[in-house]
DNA sequence: TTGTATGCGTTATCAA
DNA sequence: TTGATAACGCATACAA
């Protein structure tokens, strides 16, 4: 038995297809004629064909949002704030998963044209040239949780990470902290060079040099622990880590190389993710607003459905330093 | 300008539709045919649209996978497993999340019905008739990573927590640890209910008495937190907490309360997720197969798709232990 | 091999 | 207010 269609409903209720469909949708109706739809539905477990409805209507009341990698607290945090605006709005959210690489964040958003989703909310890691473009063309509404040139012309609500970088480095020199190294993720992704520039800069503002650099092959804890090798023995007294997986994977190198954090080492992390708080010791992280921004982003998206003709905006979210226990 | 659709492409290649659409699905044509169709594709751009596809055709090549929170690491394991299996299979996976209540994960089931996708792949946390029912009447394949009753009559992949149990008690009494507290979630969950079970069944199999026992709200490090003071005090030597996050919330509180990992206390978790070995002291935990069964139960219901006759199946995926520093 | 015509399940337009 | 019917974009049975 296959589910039921309206027409079976129309036919269970005596009444006509278009009837059923008002009944529905909430169009006037005289009472008899609700009662006598709505009865026939719950009778056959009638559920509307999204396909169906969308493929008539224009729309399908789902958002896509697409991360490079679950298994990034960040992502979680985003995932949660998003999920709230646009569940809130009536629409449901769903997920897909990237993966590291620009060739599928391309096909990713070029795949939008199939109609999976009224919008498309994306936060790449790498961008490139055919990146720019295909967001440009996208035939959905497109919102960048990250940075994309101006050119592109989207909506991009973005942190500000030479900032954070700057509320890190103030708060390790406070502390008395001068020999202050850093690990990076890629250099070649987003994150990666705005860091890498937020870092010097945030020295140089100190008067002060680099007392070591890394820089990982991803922005995974498992990266973390195989690039700290590099660092060590780099004569440092704290590390900034482009984020707190990365810190977390160099916080248990330094333990096997029997330094103490924060003691010998200060250890600043940055997305202030959940882990953060459950690492140990509780690590001092950069707040970039990763909740705020998915927030703002989903509220881009949402108003960019309402009107595709509204000027982009570019959004940045200033951020915070969550002091733990990772710094003295 | 509206996106092309198949009759553009048709009109720019001065063919009909069909051809069109028999180019686009490997169809057998003439050399010539191919080159003109193509081109026109290339040209505007096309991309077919999957609703209009899939409700033609009645699949729509997406499988669902839902979750209760994507907090929890032990499902990010399972998403790259299921990932894996079905993009291999060409199929595209798209992830929701329930929450962890279960008239949500009702709702999430029956809404299958509007034809989101294929299939659905969902580890239920707690499960009543309602939730049973609607499995049941799914009108697609549904494969449950969890436990439900034969009589849903639905192919399931579960762990054998007991079974896990017994490995950690095990493991601690061979270490001397015989005072064994026992941190669990809700109990009123499936997880919940089987490890308290399990816990009590493994420590009648050593004649031991449980140390102390405490329920948190939720499987979360949060809830771990709130929860590990009603322990504390218990004259317990070594605790068994039934998951990762519970765990790590618990090592927190244990040190603040100034005791030792494992020296004082031996911890064991659950799941044996990333968090594991991210946390300090990397965490002894017992692996319920979380990655074999993502794996085994996106292959059930790849293979349900391809023929719904077939007899259900109750697969047990069996666990073993990951022993690292907090335990002795 | 190619084209014409029908239907997938729904909503919207038009008459009645 | 209600009903018949034409799309939405695509795939396919059938005819040419």
């Amino acid at each position: 038995m296959s589910r039921p269609t309206i027409a079976g409903v129309a036919r269970a209720a005596g009444v006509s297809v278009a009837s059923v469909s008002r009944v529905l949708n909430g169009l006037p109706a005289t009472e008899e004629m609700v009662e006598r739809v709505q009865r026939a539905v719950q009778e056959l477990g009638y559920v509307p064909d999204a396909r169906a409805r969308s493929l008539k209507v224009g729309r399908t009341f789902q958002l896509t949002l697409a991360v490079a990698d679950v298994g990034n607290p960040v992502y979680v945090t985003m995932m949660r704030a998003v999920e709230e605006i646009v569940s809130a709005a009536g629409y449901r959210l769903v997920v897909t998963t990237t993966g590291p690489d620009v060739v599928d964040e391309v096909a990713l958003v070029r795949g939008m044209a199939r109609g999976y989703a009224d919008g498309l909310l994306i936060s790449p890691i790498r961008v490139d040239e055919d990146l720019v473009k295909s967001i440009r063309e996208c035939e959905v509404p497109v919102v960048v949780a990250g940075n994309v040139p101006a050119k592109a012309g989207v909506d991009t609500v973005r942190a500000n990470s030479p900032k954070g970088m700057l509320l890190a480095v103030d708060h390790l020199v406070a502390q008395g902290r001068t020999r202050i190294a850093f690990l990076n993720g890629p250099a070649d992704t987003v994150p990666g060079a705005a860091r890498s520039k937020g870092f010097t800069e945030a020295l140089k503002a100190h008067d002060l040099e680099p007392a070591a650099l890394a820089e990982a092959t991803d922005f995974t804890f498992a990266a973390g622990r195989a690039t700290a090798p590099e660092l060590l023995g780099g004569g440092f007294d704290a590390v900034i880590c482009a984020n707190d997986l990365l810190a977390v994977g160099l916080m248990h190198e330094l333990a096997a190389a029997g330094l103490e954090v924060p003691k010998d080492v200060a250890v600043v992390g940055m997305d202030d993710s959940e882990l953060a708080e459950q690492c140990f010791p509780t690590l001092t992280s950069v707040n970039l607003g990763s909740a705020e921004r998915g927030r703002r982003a989903a509220e881009l998206l949402l108003a960019r459905i309402e009107d595709n003709e509204r000027t982009p905006r570019r959004i940045v979210v200033q951020p915070s330093l969550s002091i733990r226990r990772s710094t003295p």
